[in-house]
DNA sequence: GTCGTTGATGTTATGATATAACAATGGAGT
DNA sequence: ACTCCATTGTTATATCATAACATCAACGAC
């Protein structure tokens, strides 16, 4: 369970795989990878931040799509509903799968100083969560799992 | 580790308690619990349930208390800072804490359908996210785990 | 006691995030 | 060609949060 993010990797490979993961998932299960769906998830992609939906919108507005909220916000749950991308509770902001493929419950360690995140995996039903919900008859359909704190190049900074 | 917020219990006692204890750490932390502070507690301890600023903002309203959202955000800047509520990053919204005293790291059960929030604890260093972090070099600060789902009301009304 | 500092509160204005509602388009199937 | 339905475009508005500055009262220094 690798902590995709602030290692440094091939990116240009990372990016034209998950795309190409994208594509088979949507042609497998009738959904449609629009352009601006395409583009959305490329812009994600080209930095393991995550970015506001404002941001994605001034992306779009510089290449002529769409620039009214509705259209970075459709694309966004599209892509989270699709699986290829992630909403960060913490920070109102989205971010690009690191894991796309495997069906995972995400965590995520958030740098609080550059915005840097990383995509690890937890447990499926994590011990001690997944047993006071079911001592308290509680039914899980998703977990939120973010760590704020500092990666370790604003750790040397500081 | 009881999930506090879903059964049923001797509320008024539940309250008054808590207040005593925030009034104890206040003294002992020199730390204010000015009247607004402390209506703001009481106004989130009245209900087992995420409360929005601006829903806390209307009980002030309606109080003759400060009305404009400064006067909520900075009360609930100090409850949360003093440890005596959280923050429900998936719902935007405040809860008084349900384990005043011990010091925790909070997890919660959201109920999507009805909002009404239990508080959980988790381990202190959980395995898995741990270790991750640590492989990372990943300095973590403060964890955020929010389980999203039915309570057993709404399951049964369901 | 007065003065200056400090933290709390009040207020106006604005910024940032997100959705409602409806019109226009365009392909898939008939 | 026609209909259906998902996607996209657009306007307007709702919701969440902070910046900036004025006022005030408590408290210690002098
Ligand atoms: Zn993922
Ligand atoms: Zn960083
Ligand atoms: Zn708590
Ligand atoms: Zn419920």
């Amino acid at each position: 369970m690798a902590a995709i993010g602030f290692d440094p990797h091939d990116h240009s490979a990372c990016i034209s795989s998950t795309l190409r993961q994208a594509e088979t998932y949507c042609a497998e299960h009738k959904l449609k990878l629009t352009p601006i769906r395409r583009r959305a998830l490329e812009i994600l992609l080209a930095e393991h931040r995550a970015l506001g939906a404002y941001d994605l919108l001034s992306h779009f507005a510089a290449e002529g799509l769409g620039s009214a909220p509705p259209v970075a916000y459709r694309a966004l749950d599209f892509l989270t509903s699709a699986g290829f991308a992630h909403k960060i509770e913490g920070l109102n902001a989205y971010i690009a799968c690191a894991h796309l493929g495997s069906d995972h419950a995400p965590a995520f360690l958030i740098c609080t100083a550059c915005k840097s995140v990383a995509e690890a995996e937890t447990e499926a039903s994590d011990g001690r969560l997944g047993a006071a919900a079911r001592a308290a008859g509680f039914q899980i359909d998703r977990i939120v799992v973010e760590a704020l704190g500092l990666c370790p190049t604003c750790q040397d900074a500081a």
